[in-house]
DNA sequence: ACCTGAACACCGTTCAAGT
DNA sequence: ACCTGAACACCGTTCAAGT
């Protein structure tokens, strides 16, 4: 919570450098962004990034909640949508930031924060779309497994290049295998 | 192939420092494992590693062919048995490289022979895959569209700790998904 | 043909010094 | 508190020189 003037001027500097990170990170890729061309952009020197995040696997840690955050308050707006319509809204969203989900994975044994982050954005994605199946009349372990099948297959369609055919189509698939468990859980009763 | 006796020491080299990469690769991971140090445990100097390689992406396509070669040997013996057996077989077998496997995907947009490697690999996979599911009986296009989510889940199941339970449960749930598929494929005949 | 020492252009990060 | 110039320890890669 910034109270005073100063921890709003640190703020908003925070946020003049995470969004120069942002545009070069999406641009370039993590790796071709140096920390020496993200200061010059921002107009400041080199080691002055250090005195606003600890290190590099911070700053990208600043950029993806800023992108997730944004993509949560956009999903109020299609979240009645049926959950078919909604993966495919997600992997559209997230498209032009396809390559920072790789670089997410990449670093996860090098950086303990990046780790952390990456568990906890799974744990809360995950619980979102248990949540939506089990509304829906999905039994809970059958959900879990689904939930857990879904965010693989829509990493691996934002993480290999394709058509939106083999988009529509491997989506449909998914949906239709969670119909089938819908149905055969009402069967059950 | 190899004829005379320059060409074999040529090669038996390239093998021992392809043999001493690999290792380092798996053990320390892609980044952490430096050119210099590849040289130093080979007993080169650094930069003889371009004599025999031209970057250190050649040297991680020679250790992933290396790898892939005596995956595809070891297949033999069980590609006889069912498909959700094979799937975690394979699983199992490449469990101590899933390093490697964020490594090539992070690797793809930076490296164009990377890229080709992975295409080439993915291609391959897959035909194994479609062609089992076509002789079980699926449909070529439901065989296309289950080979595809198929490798994304096994790609995923690599890329993401998990415990045996989970795998297991995964695993069958895209094997049920392949058999639902084919009940249908039957029930239209 | 094969191998090397020395150098190059980077990289992320640190530190002492300034205001 | 905030910012910097200079340096540090690396990195992959290149090149001229040796045998």
């Amino acid at each position: 919570m910034a109270r005073n003037k100063r921890d709003i001027d640190r703020q908003s500097k925070q946020d003049e450098i995470v969004a120069v990170a942002r545009r070069l990170f999406l641009e370039e890729g993590y790796e071709a962004a140096s920390m020496a061309r993200v200061a010059r952009e921002a107009g400041v020197a080199a080691n002055t990034l250090y005195w606003y995040f600890t290190d590099k696997d911070a700053l990208l840690i600043a950029v993806l909640n800023g992108l997730v955050l944004e993509a949560l308050a956009a999903h109020a707006g299609v979240q009645a949508m049926p959950l078919k319509e909604q993966l495919l809204w997600l992997i559209a969203r997230f498209e032009q930031a396809h390559r920072l989900v790789l670089t997410v994975h990449a670093r996860l044994e090098a950086s303990e924060s990046v780790r952390t982050w990456h568990d906890q954005f799974h744990g809360m994605l995950e619980g979102m779309v248990i949540g939506q199946l089990t509304a829906r009349g999905m039994a809970a372990e059958e959900a879990t497994i689904t939930a857990t099948a879904g965010m693989f297959i829509v990493e691996g369609l934002l993480s290999h290049p394709h058509t939106a055919r083999q988009r529509e189509q491997v989506i449909a698939w998914l949906a239709g295998r969670s119909d089938d468990a819908k149905l055969i859980t009402l069967q059950g009763n």
